[in-house]
DNA sequence: GCCTGGCACTCGCTGCGGGCGAGTGCCAGC
DNA sequence: GCTGGCACTCGCCCGCAGCGAGTGCCAGGC
């Protein structure tokens, strides 16, 4: 186990490259912080550290940099969550209250955290299988041709077109349309299925066919939708990432667009809480030397989508999990209102 | 005015600089163009498109690079269209043909237009001011709440929550369904509010509050929603800029974020044909070092919206040119089968 | 036992000077 | 008007030396 001031100058270095994005070494360490010792033995503690892999010297005779597990032992043992101050939290609610819809609360939250952070943002649009239903319409287009709607309680839409193998009457549309939303009006998406599974039975015969190809569709648009979408923003923040950053921005940019590889990189987000993946611990290649600091949020107690950042492993850890958790809070109360 | 060597050395610099990223000098382009003639004459050549600023030198006693001015004339008079290959056409269909919905056309055009260029392609949702109406609906949420949704001829679908003054009965409801459709089912957006601006005056007084509050809330949607959206894709291509771009390439990546910008951009290449902004021409400050080729794409003879391609001056203009028109094409082609 | 000052050593960074070579401009000749 | 020749420029590369931040180690003191 590492003795308290170890740790104390762990933190110091830490803070110190953070700041300065530079090695930094005994001398510089003992003028900037009191920590109460000579260079010398801070020299010690470091050769300590960097035994237990928690430091690297990037050449010889150069300073030290927190390794990934170093910044890991910062995160974990000694970096609170910096709240933000309040002129901060008045930018926030001033920036998201003019939010009109979803797309835009999704918009105005990439933005804002993008600004807060001085990283790349990536926002998820609220997740289908966790939202409620709140009505399903169905019109009709043509006489075999239907149009399905489905809306959330999060404001979502998604619609959907279908051909019906037979036509289908004005009447029986109404019936359906009302016993469909009575079964499934305030209730999960991912409840739905068993929900409707008998619905077919209750109608004629000759309806039925129509009935379940409306049903399948439905079960369809869940499924497919479930794949989320979402937005992300503040890439030019990448520039400021480090001198050699051809080789390090490249890949980085590439696993943005990919959106499969973030929509899985917040998946491996806990639930609750927030998860900080630093170098390494992403799965992705490309983001070894990033951090992820990801975190859920909803419009109740329960979180319906993930939202974070993702910056250089060298990043102000205690300010962006802040600026993430606050920004998420806030988020959550906008979706809980509308 | 110049002479046809003296163009075909322009053209002979162009293309060898777009190659190599070096500024070419003259015995090398003597050595890997057939023009007939000794480096010493090149070199007076090369004098005089200096002279007239088609071309310049970075350094004394370096090669030249072409100018935005050289870039210019190059496109203009030198360089035509590069058609694709038949493997790349065959390579587009194959990837365009398995899009599902109007989201995945637009997301694949964008990857794929990427791809084909490699450079940072922009495209622009379908415009609903010039689509048609395909369907409004009118939906009863609840006693004195109403949901509008409005279906586009290019699958884009709108919705929007409407309070009405006073609770609307379920035939007053089909009556105004019925009638709204009557009157805006396939014509143009624009064309909308003349078409509805008398159907208050039909109702029962009790009812003309809603009908009123239902049709301006559809013009609304109309007015917003014509601020169009874009895709962009292959920021990772940005990292194929240049050598120094630390400094180029933020302002591009800050540029793209503004959507506000790009549908400017966009919005001011001519609505037929393509139109091609060369450095500086791009209003924008932080665009001056990038050509930007669009052009417009539509499901019809007209252009409904524009994509194109963002990357530096030093660019294969003719090659990137074939590629965005046949892009278009062939998006206009897909939406006009849906 | 732990901390400290001292000391020799490492090694990356910077600046300098010279040689190289691509490229140019000019000029005289065809 | 084209060409070969020639002197000149100047950016780039390379090697070298000096500097200095930083280190590891050691002997001595609390």
């Amino acid at each position: 186990m590492l003795s308290e001031r170890r740790l104390e100058v762990l933190r110091a270095i830490v803070q110190d490259y953070v700041g300065t994005e530079e090695p930094v070494g005994s001398k510089a360490l003992t003028e900037r912080h009191k920590l109460g010792v000579s260079p010398a033995t801070v020299r010690n503690d470091m050769a300590v550290l960097e035994e237990e892999g928690f430091i690297a010297q990037p050449h010889t005779s150069a300073g030290r940099i927190p390794t990934d597990k170093g910044y890991r032992l910062f995160v974990d043992k000694l970096a609170g969550v910096k709240p933000l101050s309040s002129p901060e939290r008045r930018a926030i609610q001033n920036f998201m209250d003019g939010a009109v819809d979803l797309d835009d609360v999704v918009a105005r939250t990439v933005r804002l955290l993008a600004q807060l952070t001085r990283q790349v943002a990536v926002v998820q649009y609220p997740s289908l299988t966790r939202s409620t239903v709140r009505h399903v319409e169905l019109l009709s287009l043509a006489p075999a041709r239907l149009m399905l709607v489905l809306i959330t309680d999060t404001g979502r839409v998604e619609q959907r077109m279908i051909d019906c193998p037979a036509p289908f009457g004005e009447t029986s549309l109404a019936d359906l349309r009302a016993r469909l939303n009575s079964r499934v009006v305030g209730r999960r998406f991912a409840d739905v299925p068993q929900l409707v599974q008998d619905l077919p039975e209750s109608f004629e015969s000759e309806d039925r066919g129509t009935v379940s190809t409306v049903l399948s569709s439905l079960l369809e648009t869940l499924v497919e939708e479930t794949e989320e979408r979402l937005m992300i923003g503040g890439t030019a923040n990448l520039t400021r990432f480090g001198h050699d950053f051809p080789l390090t921005i490249r890949p980085v940019l590439e696993a943005l667009e990919e959106q499969v590889v973030l929509l899985k990189l917040l998946g491996e987000a806990t639930d609750s809480g927030m998860t900080v993946r630093i170098g390494h611990e992403n799965a992705h290649e490309g983001l070894s030397s990033t951090s992820v600091v990801a975190v859920g949020y909803g419009s109740g107690d329960e979180a319906v989508a993930k939202l974070g950042v993702v910056g250089p492993t060298r990043m102000d850890y205690p300010g962006t999990m802040g600026a993430v958790r606050a920004v998420a809070r806030y988020v959550g109360q906008i979706l809980a209102e509308s």
